[in-house]
Formats: C-alpha cells, structure tokens, sequence
DNA sequence: CAGGCCATGTAACAGGTTACATGATTCT
DNA sequence: AGAATCATGTAACCTGTTACATGGCCTG
C-alpha cells in the first residue's frame, strides 16, 4: 500500500499532472519507489474516486489533455495516519542469492559474467548518489525537510556500497572455487 | 520468475511434499527467498504440468495424502539455464523511506516508534544470522556448496547490518529534530 | 467420537509488468 | 501533411497475499 501514499506526498510537494509524476518517480521518488506511468494514472483514478485528489479545473478535459492533481485534506490525513502507524519490514526478497544457491547445485558456470556486470551497475549507482549528496546536501542545507531526505539518500548509498563490496566479496571466493562446482551433468543420476 | 526456480533448487537437494518444502521455505531458504504454501502448492502444479518435476509414485494419491516431487532432467537444465542468464537487479523499494519523505510533509509524529521495533527486529535477525554462521560456518566446512552459501548468509548478516546501523542513525537525527517537523495542519493552505 | 494436527488444495483479490491504443501538440 | 513527442489511458497477465475448504490420521 505504497504507491497511492508515494503519490500523496509527492503531490503535496508539488501539485503535478500524471507525466510529471511519472518523471519524478524516474527521479528522485524512484530512488526508493519506482512506478511506471500505467501504476500512476491507475492509482489516481483511484485517489480521486476516494476523494483524496482532485484535479484542478482545465478548460478542456479530454484524452491527451494535461490534467493536473492536487491533495484535498482527507488524503493529507490519510497520509498522515498511514506514516505513523506501525508496518512490518517486508522479508527480504532477492532473485541474486536464489541463482548462488542453485548455482551451488547445477555449476556456477556463466553466473560469474552476471555478476561482474551487477558489480559495474551498483558502482555506477554509488557514484550517482555521492554526485547527488555533494550537490544537494552541502553545508547549510539542514531545515527537518533537508535532514530527512538526506537521512534516505544515506540509506541508498549505504546499500549501494554493501553491493559493491559484498560482489566484490563473492567474484574473489569465485576466483578460487575449483572450475566447477562438481554438480554439473554428471550428477544427475545421483540426487 | 525465482519462485519455480528456488523450488527446483530445494528439490534438487532434496526430493519433498509441498509441506516439506513450505518449512524448508520458513527455515533457510526463507531467509532470501519467503513463499507461502498456497504459492507453492502453485508452483508445483505448474512444474508438474510443464514436466519439469513429476510426483513420486504413491500407494493412494488422495487430497490429503502425502505426495512427493523429484525434479526431472529438463528441469535440471531449465534450472541451469536460469541460473546462468544474465538478469538486471530489481528497483529498489521499501516503504519506510516512503514513510520518512511522507514524514517530511505531513509531520514525523508516530514514526519514530515504530523505528525503534525495526531496529528491535534487525537486532533480533543479526543475532539469529551470527548464531547460524557460528553453528553452521565452522572452519573445516568449506566445499563449493558451503562457501557459496556461506556467501548468502554474509550477505543476509551485512544487510541486517546496515539496517541496525541506519535506524540507530535516524533515530539519533530525530532527537535533534524540532518537535515536529514544522509541515503539519498549519501548513494545508500553503502547499 | 471429538479435537487437533498433517496435508493438499480453491477462490478472490491486490499490486506490478508489458503491450498496446488514442488524442493533442509541435516541428519540419 | 507527416513524424516525433507529449499525455492519458485500456487490457491481459503474473506474482504474491488472505481467507477459506476438504480429507486423512492420531490421540485422549
């Protein structure tokens, strides 16, 4: 139940049509929330419908005309409620340690080159989010707002570098794994 | 797609019912990959139909009745196939930053509470992960298998971690913070 | 034989992904 | 007029979640 209460706080910063929260969810909101504009113009038809959102008068409203959104008080006090009560951290879910796992069953073979590749990726994620603290949260720039949204950022960084280590970790036991894990075909027969 | 292929996986390792497989899912497996019963009794429908695994022999096959899987040859290499093709990471996402950023509008009341359980939990589950590794992790135990998945669990225990680490950090950043963030009702007319 | 647990399932729904459809505007 | 781009939307599908249903077995 994210997405509608990612949108909320989104429009409440900015009152925005459904392109221009799409964008901002490929910015900055999508550093902790990605959405595609499908999700988006889906759950605003839905705040509407709720009486949390209304758009803003437009003289012609019609497909392929730009409608802009802003929070009425009810979403704002839903957003509220929702902030402060208690969520659960969801469990863990993660495609890479599955695929080590299996790895150690049916070879490792080829899972190597993937890794190298994830290995490049969060690299380059870490040095855009550095790029991001520089510009952003340098000295004097510490209103709650500022403190907060950097608090997030920090969050980012600290787990692109627990990516880039933990690869780096792993590529270097690979190094010294025998060519194989010894469960390739020839093991069928046995388990 | 990881669901069939953890099942594939733990199958691989050891043939088992649905119900054995749905502990294993609560246990290790678990800790990189939850399913529930219903997703997997699911699954292995789907293998089943796509002659990836096939039901051990029983006496009665009845609802209710015990029934078994081993994975096939074309699972095995549909498996392997898996493992080995290149697959980009997923988009982050985690509803506490959506929290913390919706805090920075609508005011960080209730939040800070709730941060404290999530670092009860974290410490809960390092602990839990560290007592795995020393039982588990010993020296001496070092073949492929238990390197890669001694590998997984570094990685379950660094990112348990981080998130130790980054809500002690947030809570130490909300004592300093101003009793409210200064956006709450006051703040409607302006935004 | 009642209650509890083991075991396998069904049904309905929510959220996210992918592919496609349609209208409006701008540029050449 | 045609192409590119902006902008909103529909539809089908897959995965995961929640609640419930059914049958067999064991124990008091």
């Amino acid at each position: 139940m994210s997405l509608p209460h990612a949108i909320l706080t989104a429009l409440l910063e900015k009152p925005s049509s459904g392109l221009e929260l799409t964008r901002r969810f490929d910015r900055s909101i999508g550093y902790f929330w990605s959405a595609t504009h499908q999700q988006i113009y889906r759950e605003l038809g839905k705040l509407e419908g709720e009486g949390h959102i209304r758009a803003l008068p437009s003289e012609r409203p019609a497909r392929g005309q730009k409608k802009s959104y802003e929070v009425l008080p009810a979403g704002r006090a839903e957003l509220a409620r929702w902030t402060s009560a208690p969520q659960d951290p969801k469990p863990w879910r993660d495609a890479l340690f599955v695929r080590l796992r299996a790895a150690a069953v049916v070879g490792t073979d080829g899972l190597e080159d993937d890794l190298r590749r994830h290995l490049v990726l969060h690299r380059r994620k870490l040095a855009e989010y550095e790029e991001i603290e520089k510009r952003d949260f340098g000295p004097g720039r510490d209103t709650a707002q500022d403190r907060l949204q950097h608090l997030i950022l920090r969050a980012g960084i600290d787990l692109q570098t627990f990516w880039t280590q933990w690869l780096t970790n792993a590529l270097e036991e690979f190094e010294t794994l025998p060519g194989d894990t010894g469960a390739g075909e020839g093991n069928a027969g046995r388990l």
